[in-house]
DNA sequence: ATAGGGTTAG
């Protein structure tokens, strides 16, 4: 085992030989060597009275001299490496003089299991320039990391100088090789080295599909699944998440069915992976049969599962059922005495808590969430950032910024730094709840060269109409170095087309795709049609939406239809109207447009006519909502809504307040209402819009 | 030693 291909390869400095006969010796196999066992029992006592034992061992072999003596050296780095301390075994590694390849290895492969690749660059180069010869093991992890951190540039070298000096790679190094060039997205150089591989195995495959189905091509990896050789459990779990990823969740819930007759037992990931699958479709049946399952495999202790399964209840509306999941301790684990995981359990049971809070705000119990937060925070001492950061994304998609306020002043509170994540989510809760002043703070005070963190306050400024602030901000993170993503082109192109600055957008558009390689997305082809439109380039916007081949896009067709209202050019508008019903036939926003642009141009018998076509087709809208939240409760307010409590009081002030506005020359745009009313009943309808309503309730 | 699950932004 151990050292093979790179052994006979012309590596160019000359005194390996003796490294590579080193590196045979397989230390980290071997049972402990002796002088270990001999002081074992002399060791026994010091170990008891509460020192770390690796610390020990390490004191001791340092007085003994047994740091030069390689094998031992690597067992005991081996041993820090494991029990992950890192900054330990690098100390340690800079006390052994004479490193052999695999001390190098060890090192490399423990820094890259925890994901500090710049460290492990660094320990390679220094590596390499010490003259030691690396190997598969060591190349693997330096792949792994360059797939992690989106350097092709140092891969594909080293990949090269493999193919230069006549390495072979056996398949895991091959595979790892195949991941980089997969993740980095440049699929060309992926397929011919999957052909030209000597040896193809499932985990091979599997990278294979599971790229095709990140990059959205289900077709292609469909192909694939039905074509390899034999699948295992993760060649499943990879294709039925990558489906639900794509939005096919029949799909992944047909692929389920099929695991399940092919015979491939469920792993812990597959429970996960379908409870997601239940609560997204949603099928509370599902997720029921797959909780029974989880509780007879004794599956009920994972963290993943345990949350995975709140959630599905949360979803589905079952909070009771959920709020058991959360509070049924695995005594199983309890009994077993299995120490490893209560250690755990603190941090997974964290997890399902936050997926509790989360799904209270879902359904709109703020209350219970916050009761709940309140009392994970009493009975937790340590508190997981990760599922803070998914709480507050809640709070911002709920807009219930004092529950988010009140997590930000804990998180402060316990000390804990505010990093890019949770910094990202704290921006888009404020900059949603129109409190730009704390979006900027936090912003300001984080100062890390991260693109999503950037990209939040981009898109913040772009929802405030500040497209100036936005363009300002993108040019000062490209100054930064910090290179943008298609999420940050989306909230800039935004930015640029609320303000109507079509010159900048275009450019942005045109280095998306020249300087960045973006290929435009659904939301960057709607900003621009919604750039040109918003601009009044009415011919431009149909240009446009023909040459780059979109016109299957409703949301593309909407935005224009939009603008030729703005722009009060009727016949273009009916023609867009015409393209959209035939692109989106059961969006109800399609015939809601139409129908409001008839209205506006006195079309009152076109209107009707869009709507009774709408109900014949049994396409229904949704009624506009509007939320205030005042101290703990959300009030909800509907389109001339009379089921509050005090909705007297409310109507006779709003009737007042919209008297003193007239009284100041304010006028109701009529136009803006669709149905065929009176002018005097439409003004009414307006009036008690449900924004009004809630704003009103306010005072 | 290689692949799979839930931290952030549209």
């Amino acid at each position: 085992m151990g050292y093979r291909g790179l052994g006979s390869c012309s590596w160019k400095y000359a005194y390996h030989h003796s490294l590579v006969s080193v590196t045979n010796s397989q230390i980290a196999t071997t049972p402990l060597p002796s002088p270990w066992r001999h002081s074992c029992s002399s060791l026994h006592s010091t170990i008891s009275k509460g020192s770390s034992p690796l610390a020990v061992l390490h004191a001791h072999f340092i007085k003994n001299g047994c740091l030069q003596t390689l094998n031992l050296a690597n067992y005991l780095l081996t041993r820090y490496v494991k029990s992950t301390n890192l900054d330990h075994a690098h100390k340690l590694f800079d006390e052994i003089l004479h490193k052999n390849t695999q001390t190098w290895t060890i090192l490399i492969s423990g820094f890259a299991r925890a994901g500090s690749s710049e460290v492990v660059f660094n320990i390679f180069r220094e590596m390499l320039a010490k003259g030691a010869c690396p190997n598969q093991y060591t190349l693997s992890s330096v792949f792994k990391c360059c797939s992690a951190d989106n350097h092709l540039q140092l891969g594909k070298g080293i990949h090269a100088w493999m193919l230069r000096n006549g390495v072979d790679a056996d398949v895991v190094l091959g595979n790892s090789i195949l991941d980089l060039y997969l993740k980095c997205r440049v699929f060309g150089y992926a397929e011919r080295l999957f052909q030209l591989m000597n040896e193809v195995d499932v985990v091979s495959w599997n990278i294979m599909i599971g790229a095709y189905l990140r990059a959205g091509d289900v077709g292609k990896s469909i192909d694939m699944f039905r074509n390899m050789p034999y699948k295992d459990v993760v060649s499943w779990n990879t294709m039925i998440d990558g489906l639900m990823q794509c939005g096919y969740e029949k799909c992944a819930l047909e692929q389920l069915y099929c695991m399940v007759e092919y015979g491939t037992e469920f792993s812990a990931v597959t429970f996960s992976i379908a409870l997601i699958l239940a609560s997204s479709l949603p099928l509370m049946e599902l997720g029921r049969q797959l909780h029974g399952k989880v509780l007879k495999f004794g599956f009920n202790g994972d963290g993943f599962i345990r949350s995975s399964l709140v959630e599905m209840y949360c979803k589905c509306g079952k909070m009771d059922k959920a709020s058991i999941v959360l509070n049924d301790v695995p005594l199983d684990f309890l009994r077993k005495g299995n120490a490893g995981v209560i250690c755990m359990e603190p941090k997974a049971g964290l997890v399902s808590w936050g997926s509790m809070v989360s799904g209270y705000i879902w359904n709109g119990k703020y209350e219970d969430g916050l009761k709940t937060f309140r009392l994970m925070v009493r009975k937790l001492v340590v508190v997981d950032i990760r599922t803070v950061t998914a709480v507050i994304s809640a709070c911002a998609n709920a807009g219930i910024l004092e529950f988010g306020r009140q997590i930000h002043a804990y998180i402060q509170k316990i000390g804990h730094r505010i990093d890019a994540y949770v910094g990202s989510s704290l921006i888009d809760m404020y900059s949603k709840s129109g409190s730009m002043d704390d979006a900027w703070m936090i912003f300001r005070q984080i100062n890390e060269p991260n693109v999503v963190l950037w990209t939040s306050m981009i898109s913040g400024c772009a929802l405030h109409g500040q497209g100036r602030e936005a363009i300002g901000l993108f040019e000062e993170m490209l100054h930064q170095g910090i290179i943008p993503n298609e999420v940050t082109f989306v909230g800039l192109l935004n930015a640029c087309s609320h303000v109507g600055l079509l010159e900048e957008g275009c450019t942005y558009f045109r280095m998306m795709k020249d300087v960045y390689c973006i290929n435009p997305g659904v939301e960057h082809y709607t900003s621009m049609v919604d750039l040109y439109g918003r601009a009044g380039r009415l011919i431009q916007t149909r240009n446009f939406i023909f040459e780059n081949g979109i016109s299957h896009l409703s949301s593309v067709w909407k935005s224009f239809l939009s603008s030729c209202r703005l722009h009060k050019n009727v016949e273009m508008g009916k023609w867009v109207s015409e393209m959209l019903l035939r692109v989106a036939p059961s969006d109800p926003g399609a015939y809601i447009l139409l129908s409001n642009m008839c209205a506006s141009n006195h079309g009152w018998d076109e209107a009707a006519r869009v709507r009774s076509l709408m109900h014949q087709r049994g396409v229904r809208k949704q009624p506009g909502q509007s939320w205030i939240q005042l101290k703990d409760q959300i009030h909800t307010f509907v389109m001339g809504d009379r089921s509050h409590p005090q909705d007297q009081e409310i109507y006779s002030y709003l009737d007042t307040l919209i008297g003193k506005l007239k009284g100041i020359g304010y006028s109701l745009d009529v136009k803006l209402v669709m149905q065929d009313v009176e002018e005097e009943q439409g003004e009414v309808l307006l009036s008690h819009h449900s924004e009004k309503l809630a704003v009103v309730w306010h005072h």
